[in-house]
DNA sequence: TCTGGGGTCCTAGGACCC
DNA sequence: TCTGGGGTCCTAGGACCC
């Protein structure tokens, strides 16, 4: 017997949820995203395959998704409620599982740490448990770590089951590029590449200082050790308690007056506190992003002077913080970002951190 | 082509103290 | 007159992920 990860990933979830619910929508391209309305500033959240094949893919905008949309092409409004339903029955599925311990990870994805001589025997059962209570698909990752976990599930798309240990890290990874690994982004990618390092074997065989003088002490030594495939392989059920919360808007029509940016923010900070209120939990910081039309952004934000539940008072500090804007300039989006105290004993340095990164 | 909304974590650099 | 070195806290900004 053995300690496994298991990365499980929910096929193209938020157009599975919609295609169950109406199921005359099965093998039509349907693409998800903001209201719906192909005319709007909104981006893609999901594709269904059958769109994916006419180069349609998350984050792409509403407008750009229209144009290379075929004529059957469904275009349906984000249903966040019906998501986290959906999310929920996988989750409690899963948790029900006997001998796995369960760390979310996002509303369609969770890791699951397993002992098991046969993890693939797993694996099945797991995507046979989440299809016989939800009716909906998954593929799974397994790993000897989180990281291997994760990258194995891409491989096993859709509906599949793929391993990923030390034994064929490099087999599988080694040539692919430094883009393909968990965390590196484009930026990274590109700093990499300046360093000579665009393999993910160049990576793992790249001089440590020389990556710790790029990237700092910590993501320095992480990136480096990803080029392995290492990670860590504890999978942690604590449940997640939120850092803060935030209240975004990209507006239709940029604002272009002080006054309509003070209503707008008054709007924001209200709900962000509310978000914390539920919780019970006082503000500690208030974050500002603005985006000037037509696309930079800026974030910046201020320490209260003590921890509030005043809802006014945190109302007061976005105001006040949004009175130092660029009058001159057009607002497209506006956010504020509520930080908030950790609950007794919840100190963010004690938990491991599963957002962002690994 | 024109880019959402909700999050987390890391780093650099300045201020301040001893 | 010219000036250390370490520690901590805070803010701004960057990068990434789902």
């Amino acid at each position: 017997m053995a300690d496994w990860v298991l990365h499980v990933d929910m096929d193209q979830f938020i157009a599975a949820v919609e295609i169950r619910r109406r199921p005359e929508l099965a093998g039509l391209p349907v693409i998800v995203g903001g209201r719906g309305d192909t005319t709007e500033r909104a981006v893609v959240s999901t594709a269904s395959y059958e769109a994916r094949a006419f180069g349609i893919g998350s984050g792409m905008p509403l407008r750009i998704a229209a144009r290379k949309a075929p004529d059957d092409a469904v275009f349906l409004p984000v249903d966040h409620e019906a998501y986290e339903e959906a999310s929920d029955e996988v989750m409690s599925t899963l948790r029900a599982l006997p001998g796995v311990v369960l760390e979310v990870i996002g509303w369609d994805e969770c890791f699951l740490g397993v002992v098991a001589d046969d993890p693939e025997a797993v694996a099945r059962a797991v995507q046979s448990a989440v299809f016989d209570a939800t009716g909906l698909h998954c593929s799974v990752g397994i790993g000897d770590n989180k990281v291997r976990a994760k990258i194995a599930t891409e491989f096993g798309k859709p509906q599949g089951v793929f391993r990923l240990t030390a034994e064929n890290w490099f087999a599988v990874m080694g040539e692919k590029r430094t883009r393909d690994l968990w965390g590196v982004g484009p930026k990274v990618s590109a700093r990499l590449a300046a360093h000579g390092i665009d393999t993910v074997r160049r990576l793992a065989d790249a001089d440590e200082a020389e990556l710790v003088a790029e990237f700092g002490p910590k993501m320095g030594v992480w990136y480096h050790g990803l080029g392995s495939g290492i990670g860590p392989s504890v999978v942690d059920d604590t449940p997640w308690v939120a850092r803060s919360h935030s209240r975004e808007t990209t507006f239709q029509e940029n604002l272009t007056t002080p006054d309509a940016v003070e209503t707008a923010l008054r709007d924001l900070a209200g709900r962000a506190f509310d978000d914390c209120a539920a919780e019970g939990r006082p503000v500690l910081r208030v974050h500002l992003k603005v985006r000037y039309a037509p696309f930079e952004t800026k974030t910046f934000g201020r320490k209260l002077a003590a921890p509030t539940s005043d809802r006014d008072e945190v109302i007061r500090a976005a105001v006040a913080l949004g009175a130092t804007l660029d009058q001159e300039r057009e607002v497209r989006l506006l956010g504020v970002r509520a930080e908030m105290t950790m609950p007794e004993g919840g100190d963010p340095a004690d938990r491991t951190p599963v957002r962002g990164r690994i």
